[in-house]
DNA sequence: TTGTAAGCGTTATCAA
DNA sequence: TTGATAACGCTTACAA
């Protein structure tokens, strides 16, 4: 690859103007900026943004962890991050951590080798303190590690109480919550307690089902609604922490011979595109995924222009009608 | 952050044995070393790996393009070459390309600038002589750029044929193929090729319906699958070119009162998880993605240590048979 | 308007 | 077994 030295050597000038016309700084003539442009031109010259970045202290890269890109809600989510950091010149470090303390802490330490400029976490599994002694900006997604990390989440309390109001409206008389495992202390967990308190106002019975820990797996999210069915056969309103479950859910009603929603009504999470695919189409409490994701972006970016940013952003989310309800 | 001459002074030692203890290299004293990585850890140091990569001319970064992670078998085949990739050493930075060519151009120019070890492409809408220019190991991902380009793909064709063999055995009497637009050109136009002969072969007739060149566009699939019914209400047998595709063929089927597998029968195409969470679930072809991804990766580090590598690597395919069938 | 030289944090070469 | 120093490709005082 072409140097700036191999530039400034075919045009006869100083590496210093070659710098000066490539970083639009200081004084340069015309005719110079344009004799430059043509040989870098002619050389195929690219600029190595390793020194650059040694030199400047800042490398223009962000780190992103989450548990998988290959979850729905995950893979949407790192798309409108990308996309958002593109157009301010950042690039992305993809980190799938799968929820293993190991590898979540191998990638921060990679992380901060490589300099990236800003962390965004979709996943915690480590203790406080370790995210405490980054020495960088971060910004966490639907999950409070500590006051001094800003975070950005939808109202989770509202998709709760939403979900649950919306069933009871529509005559549930014994409901069931099936959600991630609540030890992990996600944001989302508010959901949960909306939950509770909607049902109990509402005088409806109120199960909550838990997923253990791991990331998403198919085979354990499947016997969990198997087993949410054996136990409580007279549950008739089903409130699923993502569209992902939900669908299980519907599947697992149509083996059983329960329509949805005459005899099962059925809200999902998330509102990834797929919840409006299936049939019957999936009510689902919408997340504003796009807006969550740039807005994490612009979070890092300010932090890192030196702007306060606020310690939580919650966005509104907003429900979705379709046909399981 | 600290430097290795901040943990050279502390240590009372030169950086050169500082850096031979990082790296493992020359003779060093049992005494040295254990000092060495206490003071390490003492100044939480993490050596600096853009100055490595500059030195080394080595990044350890490898880009990825695809059109949108978003999609379900991009974000699928990202996760497994993440973890590939994370396996060997390493990372990779995420490029969304949109189908967009000033963009994909932008993305490689911005991947050369950043001295990324290699790319894998699986998205590609410039020109041949861009690609071969660009003085880096390359690996594709169902596309044939050039004979010097080598790629990975799964057996499309015989996917065609699986595909299309079992419609005609289930007495499919018309049949129709939903696939991507036959101009970008992918390895993935060898199924409507299979699909054709295979339909002939059966006697029986075939249509074809392209979308457009669009990246995924949810409201175009369903127009043109609805469009599909509405020209050709009795065929009876579909091919769909992704099990996205499928699903919305199996919603329009719902709104038409047109049961599946009954009256239609329909197979879509990757068997990503979402295949199976339908109801019907979906029969499909399966691509091998995991294995896609990690021989992607492999591909490209063999590549970087200088080994030769196959042109051409194709995987076998297998049909999901499921209940749309 | 342009050039010289130091420095970013490493590693490799050569000496000691 | 350890250390001094040049080099990686770039930007930026400081000079001219």
């Amino acid at each position: 690859m072409a140097t700036i030295y191999d530039v400034a050597k075919k045009v006869g000038l100083s590496v210093t103007t070659v710098s000066r016309v490539l970083n639009n700084r200081g004084y340069i003539s015309e005719a110079t900026r344009k004799r430059v442009y043509e040989t870098m031109e002619e050389l195929n010259y690219q600029p190595n943004e390793l020194a650059r970045s040694l030199l400047r202290k800042q490398s223009n890269v962000l780190g992103l962890i989450i548990p998988d890109v290959a979850h729905p809600f995950f893979s949407e989510l790192a798309s409108h991050m990308e996309a958002c950091a593109y157009a301010s010149g950042y690039k992305i470090l993809l980190c799938n951590s799968h929820l293993d303390p190991d590898k979540e802490r191998d990638y921060i330490d990679m992380l901060k080798r490589n300099r990236v400029d800003g962390i965004i976490m979709g996943s915690h599994t480590l203790e406080v303190d370790e995210y405490r002694t980054l020495q960088r900006p971060l910004v966490t997604i639907d999950r409070m590690i500590d006051a001094s990390i800003p975070y950005v989440a939808s109202d989770n309390y509202l998709g709760g109480r939403l979900a649950t109001q919306l069933l009871l409206d529509k005559g549930c008389r014994k409901l069931a919550h099936i959600c991630g495992n609540l030890a992990l202390d996600l944001l989302a967990n508010q959901r949960d307690a909306a939950y509770v308190e909607a049902a109990a106002a509402g005088g409806v019975e109120a199960l909550t089902y838990e997923t253990g820990t791991n990331v998403f797996d198919e085979g354990e999210y499947r016997e969990l609604v198997k087993q949410l069915f054996a136990e409580h056969p007279e549950v008739d309103g089903i409130f699923a922490g993502s569209d992902l479950m939900a669908a299980f859910v519907l599947q697992e009603c149509a083996r059983l011979g329960r329509s949805v929603p005459d005899q099962v009504k059925l809200v999902g999470y998330d509102d990834v595109p797929m919840a409006s695919w299936f049939v019957p189409s999936i009510t689902s409490i919408r997340q504003p995924i796009r807006q969550m994701g740039e807005l994490a972006v612009e979070l890092l970016l300010k932090q890192l222009a030196g702007e306060e940013v606020p310690p939580a952003t919650v966005l509104p989310v907003e429900l979705m009608e379709r046909e399981t309800t």
